[in-house]
DNA sequence: CTGTTAGCGCTTTCAG
DNA sequence: CTGAAAGCGCTAACAG
């Protein structure tokens, strides 16, 4: 059987009382008495009983997400996957909260950072701007012992403890990959449509995009970079502009959201102008345009998993405990037309 | 708060052993006494406490999983991801044990099946043959009342209760969708190495990759379907005697494993007449013939994650609980020279 | 058919 | 500084 506290206060000589305070590393031991009680549990080889010791603590782990009001299509099933893995997760003694911030705010985010510190959650995961007060901010919060996960967006540079979110770096150079493929060696211009460079996320795409163009195709001139800021309409003035301003234009890569108004100028162009395009995230739009031609291949992530990824992560850390890093790597998927999954998205 | 039994059992006037066997459906309770305990249920909204009760009963979960002894990259992969899974979730009361059985031998896999139900395992995970005795048998364990998950390759007609794997016939679309465009529009033979038809996920990956070339780029004929049986000396000596036989063969679509013998078949090919090729798993020598461009684009299931659902879902079948179907969905990893991972695979 | 009681493994007062 | 005892929410004998 595997051993219990009580074969640990056995094998140590000392009651249940004192080896919980050695477990639980607080004071009032004498070294010699802990030295004894830890030589037990390292002979013994004992594992504390997560379960059994939430039941007795009555434990509860208050999570809280700080997520950006940005009315796109992901940030929209983002948040819904916060709320419903909410419900899921109240029989498991987590309780997850969410605060919204103004999108691309960085005064914003970096004031509902502070907050926490009073309300001390066991944790925190958020959508990130890569900006230094919001590196500062996220330090505070760790510094007060408060584990942190970035979300979607990475935030390097600081002491955060983990990144739920897919490697962007790795979906530019992906997107570059596909576009240069499906283009066939075809020279000529190719629009890349972000939504703000303020995010790492969409720096970071544009980044290993730039890079495999420039390294396998070189033919592939890439324009200046337009900021939609994920909005339909804006996104939509930029492309029509673009292609009207240069006719030679063979590929589009949509890092950002806002991809409706990318759907619309696309339908707009006559067909035989139409470019290879990449977009990023599986939503109705994109899943239409898939299905339609006028996109060639979207690159998705899941925020289900993103989210769950998180918790899975927040709750390791609260208890001290090693994540399964392979587990938590979110992958990218690559949709094609031919490979839709029946639902999802 | 949360209801405890102890609410329950006040607010239905019984005590705590009569809410329990309502609870747990055990027999003896009149009917009326039943009713007034799930009234009180329903108004308290009681959720049971799963880690409080797992306590109480000392319950363990022995999982048995099924798996052939294949000497490919992926499924030595696969008995590593079981094992591994097994020290991690010891200290969750789950012990996994591993059944070998011989590779696509049918009356090995059936009599290892009907084993399983004298031992009694609370759940059973297994990489099925698609053959009728192999269905019957399956069947026979959810009979004796035995949850049953499948592994990798689904087998439909039974009642399993789920399958943990990827889409396979969404795989082959997109085999067929990357070869077509990596193709471009050129006209010539297509070569198809598979391991054996017996196994459902071969059969439906080539089903998919047919529809997809027959719909979309019928200017490539696909030669009669090879069997290489996993093995890589026979996949080197099948895919150099079709490379002799025809000459325009201008892809290539590997969707069994023995990758490292169609390697050598590429390597001993003129530069100027390698097909462009898909292959299935990444392991260390598909990896690296994407790395120097023998191979075009890799199809990848996490083993990894695979062997997680198939024990979350058999969890949860034990406990009469629900799964979250869109965490459970496996996903294909696609894997381009561009956008390989530092680790995994 | 129903209730009482003693735990599961761990934590937490409250004494000593 | 250390120990005894009660209890977290649930289950399992054993009595009635």
């Amino acid at each position: 059987m595997k051993p219990t506290v009580h074969d640990i206060a056995l094998a140590a000589g000392v009651s249940l009382a004192t080896v919980d305070r050695v477990l639980n590393r607080r004071p009032g031991v004498r070294a010699i008495t802990q030295a004894r009680v830890e030589t037990a549990i390292g002979r013994l080889g004992y594992v504390r009983d997560v379960a059994a010791a939430n039941l007795a603590k009555g434990r509860v782990y208050p999570f809280t997400f700080i997520l950006p009001v940005n009315e796109n299509s992901f940030m929209i099933d983002l948040r819904a996957q916060v709320a419903a893995a909410a419900v899921r997760l109240t029989n498991e003694r987590i309780s997850l909260r969410i605060v919204e911030v103004p999108a691309f705010d960085i005064q914003g985010l970096v004031a509902a950072i502070d907050e926490m510190v009073d309300g001390k959650p066991a944790g925190v995961a958020l959508v990130a701007i890569d900006a230094p007060e919001v590196r500062a901010a996220v330090d505070r919060l760790v510094d007060a012992g408060i584990p942190v996960v970035s979300l979607v967006s990475d935030l390097t540079g600081t002491r955060r403890d983990h990144y739920a979110g897919v490697d962007n770096i790795a979906a530019g150079r992906t997107a570059g990959s596909l576009l240069g493929r499906f283009l066939g060696g075809a020279a000529g211009n190719v629009v890349v449509l972000a939504g703000s460079m303020l995010v790492r996320d969409h720096r970071e795409r544009l980044e290993g995009f730039r890079a495999v163009l420039g390294q396998d195709y070189a033919h592939l001139q890439i324009l200046p970079v337009l900021e939609g800021f994920d909005d339909p309409l804006l996104v939509e003035q930029l492309t029509v502009a673009a292609l009207a301003e240069h006719h030679d234009v063979i590929g589009i890569y949509s890092l950002g959201a806002g991809n409706r108004g990318l759907i619309r100028a696309l339908q707009a162009l006559p067909a035989d102008r139409r470019p290879a395009v990449i977009a990023h995230e599986l939503t109705a739009s994109t899943r239409a345009a898939l299905g339609s031609g006028l996109i060639d291949a979207v690159l998705n992530q899941d925020a289900g998993h993103e989210v769950r990824s998180a918790v899975r992560v927040l709750k390791a850390k609260a208890d001290g405990l090693s994540v399964v890093e392979a587990q938590e790597r979110i992958r990218i998927d690559i949709f094609l037309k031919d490979n839709l999954p029946q639902t999802a998205g």
